[in-house]
DNA sequence: CTGTTAGCGCATTCAC
DNA sequence: GTGAATGCGCTAACAG
């Protein structure tokens, strides 16, 4: 029932537990006839190193922790994909914790998983940089995704927002839309100001001065994105497109355009940031700028290992790109 | 920067390692003056006790393993919410993987987790019980989430599947649709055939005998219930409505439904089972046949919970509610 | 190249 | 009610 130790595969293979240990890491060289019987050994005795243990004495994990910030959002989940197949493959597991946006939480998060020996952490942070600062200044792995953590050197993914919205919006302009609304998150995320910045400079590219009454931050939820919307359809003159700086936002925006009548494009024109699986078959189709959701994932998984194995390298910031998707919810005819 | 030991803050306190650790654990009663002395001690110095070396020591975890069969279903990311959060609660980090729906991949995760020492797994179980059953024989405490695995007697949380399809198909026929197709999962998981038996017995009270040409099996993904519903397109009589058993293929027979220029409801109807957050707001608003799904992994969780604090009761099955939601999607005028 | 030894940090005997 | 001693299973020094 209990399970065998390497004192058991050791004695099996009439050799020593240090033996054993060296050829199941493989780090020094063992004689091949020795180094096949305790192969054999612990083959047959279904042995499994018990990482307690090794990582006990190792004074490390084969933990990594993702600390997400709503896993609600199949952003962030497809993002826990590329973590997870990537850590997979070098030997880890992968822990998921879900702050909610809400600092608190995420604090706890870390100050517990802190403690528990985790190697390497994938966080999206929330405002309050001093959690990662700390896991950062006790010597762990860190890796910021999908935003930048304020005045905090650490490896970093994100994508191109300003570059991102900056298409979504001269998309719009292009397409005729003049007075072009935008619905970010909260402004102290980089994400969401990001995206309000290269919404503006596309305005003012095309001569169009960015007007306050048409600028709204929301939560990055569905619910705050239908209350920006219901909110922006009262603006006068009323807005004749929006552009929506996040999947759950652009679904509360859509659900309020619905609610109200009014028909997309010819009165509003729409384009999200982040895909959807649903954006191609509802009616009109949705125009939305696309993550490489689960490259990101894999991309930070990446710059961790390497974190990892080189804790001195200095950090790196990865920036992959967006690409929009231009479809009728945005079409002019 | 090491992390303090409970030998720093016995010393701290001017007691034993021993006293510490009974302070910390609440287990043995110990003077209330040493208690503060520790209390004040362990604080100060900012200590946290180090699983690794406390679980080795009491060679268990306090980890919980979540195997779900797909991660970018948000069905399962639902769920893994109400587990995380009852787990939290309770002391215990979740561990996330993602089988993939491959029998190969979940032996390997368990397998693994297994040497990992993990207290708890709750696992969405692949068709093949070999893997789940070799966990329950390692004396590890299971609950089987969303499919009962066959042939194992373990703690397990469904929903009223049978009931919900029977629900949603008796539905359909009362709006009067006839022809009345059905895409259901795998044959081999359980939710796929009780949803299959509920649609026939709802078909049969009815007086009409289900028509195998009107079924059809596909895997549960977008692209399945793509291909599924182009197929069923083509039966001669065609359907006049459809039930699909799960999310994403909903998404993907929708999805072939628009590509074809097949109006919803008055040439297919079509209700789906689980819910999405858009069914409201496109064009019909889809029904759907909701699942408690952030209840049912707080379920699975109290049931971990209780199998760990007592081994030896005996498995129980907890089955939730469907709430059928109709909407335009499946009503005929 | 291999075996012996010690200790990672903690919880738990066992004495007192 | 408290402290000293032991060992969970493993890996890293150190000898040989």
């Amino acid at each position: 029932m209990a399970m065998p130790t390497i004192y058991d595969v050791a004695r099996h293979a009439g050799v020593s537990p240090a033996t054993v240990s060296r050829v199941l890491n493989g780090r020094s060289t063992v004689d091949a006839g020795l180094r096949d019987r305790v192969n054999a050994a612990a083959a047959q005795l279904g042995y499994r190193p018990n990482s307690l243990a090794r990582n006990l004495r190792r004074s490390t994990t084969n933990l990594w922790a993702v600390v997400i910030s709503d896993i609600n959002n199949p952003f962030f989940t497809a993002l826990v994909r590329g973590v997870e197949d990537v850590g997979q493959g070098l030997g880890y597991s992968v822990v998921l914790c879900n702050s909610d946006e809400n600092p608190d939480k995420e604090a706890d998060y870390l100050r517990a998983l802190l403690a528990d020996q985790i190697s390497g952490f994938i966080v999206s942070p929330t405002s309050r940089t001093e959690n990662l600062a700390a896991l950062h200044e006790a010597g762990r792995a860190v890796v910021a995704i999908d935003r930048r953590p304020r005045n905090l050197a650490v490896d970093t993914v994100l994508v191109d927002n300003e570059h991102g919205a900056r298409e979504a919006t001269t998309h719009l302009i292009e397409q005729g839309f003049r007075r072009i609304a935008c619905i970010t998150g909260p402004a102290r995320l980089s994400t969401a100001s990001r995206r309000l910045r290269g919404y503006r400079s596309a305005l003012r590219a095309a001569g169009i001065e960015p007007d306050p009454a048409l600028e709204r931050h929301a939560d990055f939820r569905q619910r705050g994105g239908y209350t920006a919307m219901a909110n922006l359809l009262a603006a006068r003159p009323a807005p004749d497109a929006v552009f929506v700086t996040n999947n759950l936002m652009t679904v509360g925006a859509l659900e309020c355009l619905a609610d109200n009548d009014i028909r997309i494009p010819d009165q509003v024109g729409v384009v999200g940031f982040d895909d959807v699986p649903w954006a191609t078959f509802i009616r009109p189709p949705l125009s939305t700028v696309t993550q490489p959701t689960y490259e990101l994932g894999r991309t930070a998984a990446t710059l961790l290992k390497a974190r990892i194995d080189d804790p001195d390298r200095p950090p790196e910031t990865a920036t992959l790109h967006t690409t929009l998707h231009a479809r009728a919810s945005s079409r002019r005819p």
